[in-house]
DNA sequence: AGCCACACTTAGCAGCTGATAA
DNA sequence: TTATCAGCTGCTAAGTGTGGCT
């Protein structure tokens, strides 16, 4: 029965999800909580009570006086005006200027909250512990055809202030709070329908098993949908596509090269062929509304302001610099040979100012899945990055090195593949300090070796003047001593490395996302490498299926 | 072909927590 | 026992891709 039915995926028919889904509905966040009498706000100086619904929303302004977004002109535009359209007649007659609004009370009231909330006593910890707990209890899970599973995120979101990353033209508008009346239930006709907060009724009840989610709203600042949704598994399915793709990258696709040249445009020829794993993993680019988000791009959407075409650059021959805004509003920027002389002549086009010569993601993923079954545009994102990890690795670790040696191979390895993906990170704010720290702790540890290898000596010789047993004895400990503090400065300095390397890169997502996780076992399973030392809990839940199935001759 | 609605995946960050060192 | 800090989890924003409609 471990057979290879075992990780099966798509249980039923055409596009039925689920038999069976019940559930208790969602969290609501608790109700807004007035502030106290001796917390007040101030305009132009002068004290102002404010109506229930204008001190909610003055508090979530103020909850945010430490953060940036506080200082950026669209996020102060933006609240306001949402602000005051929650003020009554006469708070907005008075209330015409941001500047004159004085915060600050209802700031040192949060800040202290949560500065108590620090200092709790154990048993008041404990008691959150288990109220929290017992929220999850009774919200968390579901049962979907004939097992609980855990639900991904059960809470419907509070309000506050959005929160857009980037130039976003929406940051500080308000986030409504979302009452059961905005609510979709979705779950089995013959389940226990959940039951909504007292003295309210759900939206709407349906029954729809050709969808995963169990309840939904729309949200009020881009009018898109969010769900209640069971977390999102890793599939088999996803990586047999991607590495599908390795047997067709040179036989498939770079002859499409041509074909690409007629009806999309040239760019994507170029990036899709000169996709050498080292080079470009470039996400598809979907077309955005202007004005409704910020001004991201993707391979599609590139503009050519984002691009710059060198016919010689750092000893290459046409090269492409690429410098744009991408998911996250993190910024790509990279040089790239290309590999296929036979793109040179495309590159002419970059040139052109019109935006027609960049073709729409639909388009190319209708191509795509054309060439192979199943291939979009955010496969290549998988395969590059999987078998990248997969050639690193082979590249970077030596049966023969120590566990701490091998794990910085597997980081490096998973760092090449973030850096491929462009995951990055804002260095941790307590960075600096915490690198001098454990230059310090290293240090520390090379007095302590040096002090154990003298002594290691001393004991030596004592031990041949006098040749008794028992000091032979005392020169084994100190040479355990001494090996013990070797290895430890060695695994802190590996540390070290991997940590500075690791100051703006981030490796979770491509490890959650995109690395094919049988090359990840089947490494482990090679290198004698524990596998919980590179998967937590969490993710070794996550990537069951390859943990079980993977043997150690797993090639990509 | 272009659009939009919808469903689902991918993403960085903030706050929490538990391991570790002092 | 307490302080610290790295790693983890939860949160929710921001993508991708499909399919139906006009």
């Amino acid at each position: 029965f471990l057979g290879s039915g075992r990780w099966e995926e798509e249980k039923y028919e055409d596009g039925v999800k689920w038999k069976f889904l019940e559930h208790n509905g969602p969290y609501f966040p608790p109700e807004y909580q007035p502030l106290p009498d001796n917390v007040r706000f101030y305009y132009d100086g002068k004290e102002v009570k404010l109506s229930l619904a204008a001190e909610e929303v003055a508090l979530f302004f103020a909850q945010m006086l430490d953060h940036d977004y506080t200082t950026k002109n669209v996020f102060r535009e933006n609240f306001f005006k949402d602000w005051r359209k929650e003020m009554t007649h006469e708070e907005r007659s008075l209330i015409k200027d941001l500047d004159k609004c004085d915060f600050g009370e209802i700031h040192a009231m949060h800040k202290a909250k949560v500065e108590a909330r620090k200092n709790m006593s154990k048993e008041e910890k404990l008691a959150l512990k288990e109220a929290n707990q017992k929220i999850v209890d009774e919200f968390g899970f579901c049962m979907l055809d004939h097992h609980k599973e855990r639900i991904g995120n059960f809470k419907i979101e509070p309000p506050g202030l959005f929160r857009g990353r980037g130039e976003h033209p929406k940051q500080g508008m308000l986030k409504k709070r979302i009452q059961p009346e905005d609510v979709i239930i979705n779950c089995s006709k013959e389940s226990r329908i959940p039951v909504p907060p007292a003295g309210h009724h759900w939206k709407e009840v349906r029954h729809d098993n050709t969808v995963t989610w169990l309840a939904s709203w729309t949200e009020n600042i881009q009018g898109s949908i969010k769900y209640i949704m069971l977390n999102a598994n890793s599939k088999l399915k996803k990586y047999e596509v991607a590495r599908k793709l390795k047997s067709c990258v040179d036989n498939t696709v770079t002859k499409q090269v041509g074909e690409l040249q007629g009806h999309l445009f040239h760019f994507f020829a170029l990036i899709f062929v000169s996709f050498d794993p080292k080079q470009l993993a470039l996400r598809a680019g979907n077309e955005k509304e202007e004005g409704e988000t910020a001004d991201t791009v993707g391979c599609c959407s590139l503009r050519v302001e984002h691009i710059t075409l060198h016919e010689q650059l750092d000893g290459s021959e046409c090269v492409v610099e690429f410098d744009f805004l991408g998911k996250d509003s993190i910024r790509y920027y990279n040089k790239v040979p290309v590999i296929k002389k036979g793109c040179v002549g495309l590159f002419p086009a970059c040139h052109c100012p019109s935006r027609s010569y960049f073709s729409q993601t639909s388009m190319l993923n209708k191509h795509l899945s054309s060439l192979m079954p199943g291939l979009t545009a955010k496969v290549f994102r998988t395969y590059n990055a999987s078998i990248t990890l997969q050639q690193q690795l082979k590249e970077l670790t030596n049966k023969s090195d120590n566990v701490a040696e091998k794990l910085l191979s597997y980081n490096r390895a998973n760092r090449a593949v973030a850096i491929l993906c462009n995951h990055q990170r804002a260095p941790p704010k307590t960075f600096e300090q915490s690198m001098v720290n454990l230059q310090t702790k290293i240090e520390a540890r090379k007095e302590q070796l040096s002090l154990a290898k003298s002594e290691l000596k001393q004991a030596k010789k004592e031990a041949k003047s006098k040749g008794s047993s028992d000091p032979k004895l005392l020169v084994e400990r100190k040479k355990a001593a001494v090996k013990r503090c070797e290895e430890q400065l060695l695994k802190m300095e590996v540390q070290a490395t991997d940590r500075e390397e690791n100051k703006q890169i981030a490796l979770g997502t491509s490890k959650l996302n995109y690395l094919d996780p049988r090359i990840s076992v089947a490494w482990c399973k090679n290198m004698e490498v524990p596998v919980e030392k590179i998967y937590n809990k969490s993710q070794r839940d996550k990537f069951a299926w390859a943990i079980d199935m993977t043997e150690a001759d797993f090639e990509f």
